[in-house]
DNA sequence: TGTACATCAGTGAACGCGCGTTCACTGATGTAC
DNA sequence: TGTACATCAGTGAACGCGCGTTCACTGATGTAC
């Protein structure tokens, strides 16, 4: 039976962020659209008045999941203004580690969104210059501004691939895991305390 | 109809390195045991003479592919001894971005592995290992010996990070897919280049 | 404001399809004598 | 070395199952008068 304009449009975010989480979870083929829609309250047939497909859906969802992890980091910096090196405690934390359906996407995909069409890679890219432009930001202004953007991509990419690996090994090798976070923070605090070398 | 001992041992090895290719390209759950018979040049029955399940053969195709791309670093370092340096710069290429189904399984699969079992998490875990004692061993002995273990876990676990992600944004930017390696190499050699000082 | 009707979000049965797995069968290999 | 037979890797049809998607239908919402 239909249903109100503004409870449609709260069932269509509820699908993405249903999908946006069992995604992170489980991966994209490792969810089918009835757990989807079953999470969301509402049936299989009603997702498709609101997505033309399955894959369509994902690329949304990917898209609403990268902009609510990205909300959720701003909330939390607030008006502290993080330093870069905080920036990097909250994110290799084993807490970030252990939250997958709630945490950040691109970690949880990585290796995934290269098997996806053009439209997800653009949203992970589109995330991916969003976070680092907030290291790049947390960064002192003495550096100079080419090696500030080197810097903070390198360290968004070193942080996703930190969290995978640190994931990848927790069930067999805990200690593994816990070393991956803290070499990647240390490496960065290395970089930072040794002031702005030129880079080989 | 029976074949020889030998001949079977091969077909077995055929199906464990089809497996570990198609897995890279596609990921675990977009394979079938269909398309790994038929690449190894069997039918799908021949798989359960030597596997007892496809989640099985996966764990083993893991560990195979693991232990064949260490192989293969190897070979390449040969009797070169190459330098940390080396080592980020023939890893961190488009050349190996671009090298899916043949190259670097971690990079390949690292945000998948935290979803599959105990088995393949700790074939991942041996590998990672491994390609952190090839990056210690390659880094000066002045370095303390925990700066160095300490450098190359974060250096491994940034190579991985830097593919997956290069990987993940070529579709839709590729000037960034080349930045993000770029930036990753230009860090470490940064810290290397400031000497060895104290972190954190 | 009240009435008549078009709209369309959501339901749930049904679809074809490909999946992982099983199994009766085949026939060359390996072995016992 | 030759013969008889057990073994078992590999074949391909068949299985139940869950997938993504479609569609006739429902009935409250939104709208025209």
């Amino acid at each position: 039976m239909r249903v109100s304009k503004e409870k449609a449009a709260e069932n269509r975010v509820a699908l993405l962020q249903a999908a946006s989480r069992l995604f992170r979870q489980r991966g994209i083929d490792g969810v089918g659209v009835a757990d989807i829609a079953k999470e969301a309250g509402l049936t299989h047939g009603a997702l498709y008045a609101h997505f033309p497909s399955k894959d369509a859906l994902a690329a949304e969802a990917f898209s609403h999941g990268f902009a609510g992890n990205l909300a959720n980091i701003r909330e939390w910096a607030g008006n502290r203004h993080p330093s870069f090196e905080e920036y990097l405690d909250g994110y290799l934390s084993p807490r970030m580690r252990d939250m997958l359906e709630t945490g950040c996407p691109m970690a949880a995909s990585a290796s995934e969104v290269g098997r996806q069409d053009a439209a997800v890679s653009a949203s992970f890219a589109h995330a991916f210059e969003a976070m680092a432009a907030l290291l790049e930001d947390a960064l002192e202004k003495t550096i100079p501004a080419d090696e500030r953007r080197r810097l903070a991509v390198a360290a968004a990419a070193a942080e996703i691939g930190a969290i995978a690996v640190s994931r990848a090994v927790a069930k067999s090798d805990p200690a593994l895991s816990e070393e991956v976070l803290e070499a990647v923070r240390a490496a960065f605090a290395a970089i930072l305390g040794a002031g702005t070398p030129e880079a080989g």
